[in-house]
DNA sequence: TCTGGGGTCCTAGGACCC
DNA sequence: TCTGGGGTCCTAGGACCC
């Protein structure tokens, strides 16, 4: 079998740990930039706030059900993840940590154990160590127990949370329930086309024709149509190393110079380049982005990006701010508003691995100091190391009007309790 | 005035090889 | 009038996830 533990409302639940006065009032968590909303308590969820609605909409009904709205805290809910995943790996050596707020466990082997008391217990333990109310889903295929998890969610009061799927019975009835929509793996366009073939549900979805979902849907489809069917098909993965990785930002508002953008960019490909030693890789191309604001229908529009394929494979931040940088001087025009930008690298190779090249070489030498950048940033702070191109003076900032403290990850946000 | 960020996989078609 | 057969690699675009 499969459990599947998913987070309620993660990040509102997150903030909610620290601030018990909260318990049961609407609370909601915005994007970067204070912008979209991207997390709602169920209080808020019943207000008719759609996930990713943008807050400035929806300022007066925020206001009007006071409810508490906070800026992304994603050190907080990092390190809060981490609680929950490290108290899940006590329950099974099989752990597949699928999100931030999501993880499935393999439950082999566990043929003489209750198992919805199993469930339970999880439940009740990760819920009082950590503060996260968590659902549990459990079933004998993936997206069997992401169904039972469902379950579990919407109705915590008859499941206690937990609910398991472990008959053929139960699994029709239980798809019969499920909106073809809400399937995992069925999204906007596919339910649009399945809805056409008056599949309303799961369970439609499993008495298509083989050969028609292949069509249709892929491989992909026809897997997730055989794991419903209950034939275990979709496995664990195993955690790989990232083939592609990414920072990149909207702006609190919009930027015209070249200079503004040049710092923005160097700092994302210092990023990515930090990102890229962590997993200990190599890039060995790396694409730059600019883009205006795309709703502002009254100023012309501008997108473009651009894909360097570099010389040689680095991960330095010294070298991938410079390609970043040059090409950003490639795609940059004048008389643009620019909103948004971003570096994303790509096409990896192992760090150890050096391929010579007949012409260049990198710089062997950023090895040695770019380990010292890394530990002097790890012991003394974030960016206490910096290119000087970039953002020296701090002048740039995100909107973030209502973070929360770092309760758990800085010293000194530490909750202070009163007796 | 204000609209997030970071990923994966699959497929078709083009370019190329012998 | 008639124009082979069998491959690989790369890329863009589309779909999906949280």
């Amino acid at each position: 079998m499969f459990a599947l533990v998913d987070c309620n409302n993660f990040y509102a639940s997150c903030e909610r740990a620290f601030r018990p006065d909260l318990r049961g009032k609407p609370v909601a968590v915005l994007s970067n930039n204070d912008g979209c909303i991207i997390a709602r308590s169920n209080e808020v969820k019943a207000l008719g706030i759609p996930m990713g609605a943008p807050a400035f909409e929806y300022e007066e009904i925020l206001t009007k059900n006071n409810v508490h709205v906070f800026s992304a805290n994603f050190a907080l809910y990092g390190d809060m993840s981490h609680r929950v995943m490290n108290i899940l790996h006590e329950y099974t050596p099989d752990l597949e940590i699928y999100s931030i707020d999501e993880a499935f466990l393999k439950l082999e082997g566990f043929e003489n154990y209750n198992i919805q008391s199993y469930g339970e217990e999880i439940q009740l333990k990760v819920t009082k160590w950590t503060g996260i109310p968590i659902s549990v889903g459990i079933a004998p295929t993936k997206s069997l127990s992401k169904v039972a998890n469902r379950i579990a969610k919407k109705y915590p009061d008859k499941t206690k949370s937990v609910y398991i799927i472990d008959s053929e019975e139960k699994r029709i009835k239980a798809l019969k329930w499920l909106k073809i929509e809400d399937v995992w793996g069925i999204g906007r366009q596919h339910s649009k086309r399945l809805k056409a073939m008056n599949v309303y549900n799961a369970y439609d979805f499993t008495l298509l024709d083989d050969a028609w979902v292949r069509k249709n849907l892929a491989v992909v489809g026809l897997r997730l149509k055989h794991d419903l069917q209950g034939m275990p098909t979709l496995d664990f993965e195993i955690v790989q190393p990232k083939k592609n990785i990414a920072t990149t930002r909207t702006f609190e508002r919009n930027y015209t110079e070249l200079e503004q953008l040049n710092e923005r960019v160097t700092t994302f490909a210092v990023s990515c380049a930090e990102k890229l030693r962590m997993q200990k890789s190599c890039c060995n191309a790396i694409m730059v982005f600019i883009h205006t604001n795309g709703n502002r229908k009254d100023l012309p529009q501008y997108y473009k990006n651009i894909v360097m394929k570099l010389p040689f494979p680095t991960n330095s931040s010294i070298e991938l701010a410079k390609f970043a940088s040059q090409s950003l001087e490639r795609i940059f025009l004048k008389g643009y508003h620019y909103k948004k930008a971003g570096v994303i690298v790509m096409d990896f190779s192992p760090e150890d691995e050096i391929q010579f090249n007949l012409f260049e070489n990198r710089n062997l030498r950023h090895i040695p100091l770019m380990q010292a950048v890394d530990k002097i940033n790890a012991t003394y702070g974030q960016q206490k190391v910096r290119l000087a191109s970039q953002d020296l003076k701090r002048v740039w900032k995100m909107k973030q009007e209502k973070l929360s403290p770092r309760y758990t990850t800085n010293i000194n946000d530490i909750i202070i309790i009163h007796t």
